[in-house]
RNA sequence: GGGCCUGUGGUGUAGCGGUUAACAUGCCUGCCUGUCACGCAGGAGAUCGCGGGUUCGAUUCCCGUCAGGCCCGCCA
């Protein structure tokens, strides 16, 4: 075999190629052994070509294709040829020419796979994670994580070309008491102590603004020690930014303008802009969400004051408790939906903490028949089919709770019916801002007050008095990005002020002390001449998950963690040796019981 | 921390209080010069996740446990 390396891709062996010598490397897909002739499909990362084996070519190839299989790995010599008309292949695009096989060397062997690298081959995840190298093979892994280089690729050419500057963070770093729980490193140097992993590099952009960097952003891996979801991995990336003197019209619309491209990249597509902005309090009174999937209405109904004075305790007692009473429309399935289903439709609503799910059926007079129809007097009736736009067949679903409650049922309920009912327009971008976050909120279990975003974000000027009286009612230089009913990201203005950021932590309840042992170098950074700044990190691995139009982070992810974070193919997390212990100065926690 | 779902040859599924545990695909052997998820013939391959209980008898029913998934709590 000459030294030549490999000539062309598979997916490049076109038909003005024919007569053309090459040389192709890749692995064995499928193998069609007619006795005196084999047809191989050859994949590489470009896709797939056939390479043909026949005696009157080279009986001795033909032999070695003979102990060919499944995934050996094919170094090949031939002659591209144009197939008869008759045995033209359509369904892949080299469909119309083979490559006849001169000389062939097995460049190595394959064992059988576990499952086939065929789109088809239906898997269960956990064989998939068990053996990522050989899912990830498949073409249609491969096309997601081409598509997650273009987007990282993007990003970086949009970024640069507005001047930012791509730095470097810390992973070895301090642990804070704000926000998600840590992953932990103990060092050995110093015993006892820890660093953490980056939950973001949230302190050390804003030192950048402070260093004068005035653009920086940073493609980068966060870490958060929580629970996971389908869309939560405990090791995720983030498209890191913050900018100097830019407020947050300019930071929303260099946003707009970057999704944008990558939709164009991605799907051809022109998006809208600006895109629409909403308040959190317009968010969680028109969805029950504040990352609302607006593909499709069924917004929440108000009716607190429709039904303030009617006979229906479950109305009247949540709003004397400070509750509120909404409503949501199912259009039409009060007579879709049994008796059963609907009475099921309560233990899903327990799940979000309702106490129970009130409901009325709209019949052809146009009056509401229910259990707790005989609660409402005709004028209520009226009243609540207009609010609610009530038709024949409706079925009218009631929360009454404190907000959050209301909110949580109808917003989950709101989904679930856009679901099952196909209300959702699947192949639609949905973006929207949602802002005017409260700065903080009442945490019952701590019993003090909790940043909604981080304890460095910007109480608008406004409010900055009641930070000290009515800290809840502050609302924050804070926004997110929503597509499609995910968070694509968040982000705010930042507080540059070193007094401030001292009250803002007062406010959370640190003493000077505190504040300063935690956040020292921050209120140190901030009193040399910090500038105005802000800014956003959106969740590389969502955006992908979304434009990739797959529904888990895991396909998305090479190498994920399963739902209790750990991982299938490394096995880790391990046990470590005893000598690993007592070099970071740790032991075990003696075991009590069992 | 809690709820729900799943666990049967390599892979994906079926099944049932007593079966020779079924089907597809993959694998192995043989045949085949135009296949393309080739075809045909034959063959191997499963302690039904693990432990305990009920029963004359459990893959099947019950309890526990482990693993995977979805969700609540938690988390931006």
């Amino acid at each position: 075999m000459s030294e030549l390396g490999r000539s062309h891709y598979c997916n490049e062996i076109t038909e003005d190629m024919i007569g053309q010598e090459v040389r192709l490397k890749g692995w064995a897909r499928t193998r069609r052994d007619l006795g005196q002739v084999i047809f191989i499909d050859l994949r590489d990362r470009s896709g797939i070509v056939q390479i043909v084996f026949n005696p009157e070519i080279n009986e001795e190839a033909l032999s070695i294709a003979n102990d060919v299989r499944n995934e050996f790995v094919l170094d090949v010599i031939g002659k591209v040829v144009r197939r008869d008309e008759e045995t033209i292949n359509d369904k892949i695009t080299t469909g119309k020419v083979e490559v006849q096989v001169e000389d062939i060397t097995v460049l190595n062997k394959s064992k059988p796979t576990p499952f086939s690298m065929e789109e088809s081959a239906n898997v269960s995840e956990d064989v998939r994670l068990s053996n990522r190298f050989l899912d990830l093979r498949r073409p249609k892994m491969q096309e997601i994580f081409w598509l997650r280089h273009r987007i990282t690729q993007e990003v970086r050419n949009f970024l640069n070309e507005r001047s930012f500057m791509e730095a470097e963070t810390p992973m070895l770093t301090k642990s804070t008491p704000e926000g998600a729980r840590d992953y932990l490193v103990p060092s050995r140097v110093h015993e006892h102590e820890f660093y953490a992993l980056p939950q973001s590099p949230q302190l050390f952009k804003q030192l950048f603004m402070v260093a004068g960097f005035e653009r920086y952003y940073q493609i980068v891996r966060c870490f958060r020690d929580e629970d996971l979801r389908a869309d939560r991995q405990p090791e995720f990336t983030q498209i890191d930014i913050e900018a100097s003197f830019m407020d947050s019209d300019e930071l929303f619309s260099m946003t707009e303008e970057m999704m944008a491209r990558l939709l164009k990249m991605s799907h051809n597509l022109d998006i809208s802009t600006p895109f629409p902005r909403m308040t959190y309090h317009e968010a969680m009174h028109r969805y029950g969400s504040d990352k609302p999937d607006t593909r499709f209405g069924m917004e929440l109904v108000e009716l607190s004051d429709i039904v303030v004075n009617s006979n229906f305790q479950v109305f009247t007692k949540a709003l004397e408790n400070n509750g509120i009473v909404k409503g949501l429309n199912a259009k039409g399935q009060g007579d879709a939906m049994s008796r059963k289903e609907i009475d099921d439709l309560a233990d899903f609503a327990a799940i979000y903490g309702a106490k129970g799910l009130a409901w009325l059926k709209v019949d052809e007079e146009r009056t509401l028949k229910g259990p707790i129809a005989k609660f409402l007097d005709d004028e209520e009736h009226e009243n609540v089919i207009q609010a609610m736009d009530g038709e024949s067949g409706d079925l009218l679903l009631f929360a009454a709770d404190v907000q959050e409650v209301v909110f949580d049922v109808l917003g989950a309920l709101r989904l679930k019916f856009g679901k099952e009912l196909g209300l959702i327009e699947e192949e639609a971008f949905h973006f929207l801002w949602v802002t005017d976050f409260p700065l903080v909120e009442y945490d019952k279990d701590s019993g003090r007050h909790v940043s909604l975003h981080h304890p460095f974000t910007r109480p608008v000027a406004e409010d900055v008095e009641k930070l000290e009286s009515e800290p809840e009612d502050v609302t924050a230089h804070a926004y997110d990005l929503v597509l499609n009913g995910y968070e694509l990201g968040g982000g705010s203005q930042r507080i540059h002020e070193p007094e401030l950021q001292m009250q803002m932590f007062r406010t959370l309840g640190f003493n000077e002390q505190e504040a300063k042992e935690q956040f020292g170098f921050l209120m140190d950074a901030l009193s040399y001449g910090a500038p105005p700044h802000g800014g956003i990190a959106l969740g590389m691995d969502r955006i992908v998950m979304l434009l990739a139009g797959v529904d888990n982070l895991r396909e998305v992810i090479a190498f994920p963690k399963t739902a209790s974070a750990g991982d299938l193919l490394t096995g880790a997390p391990s046990p470590v040796s005893q000598e690993q212990w007592k070099e970071l100065h740790l032991s075990p926690r003696q075991q009590s019981g069992r």
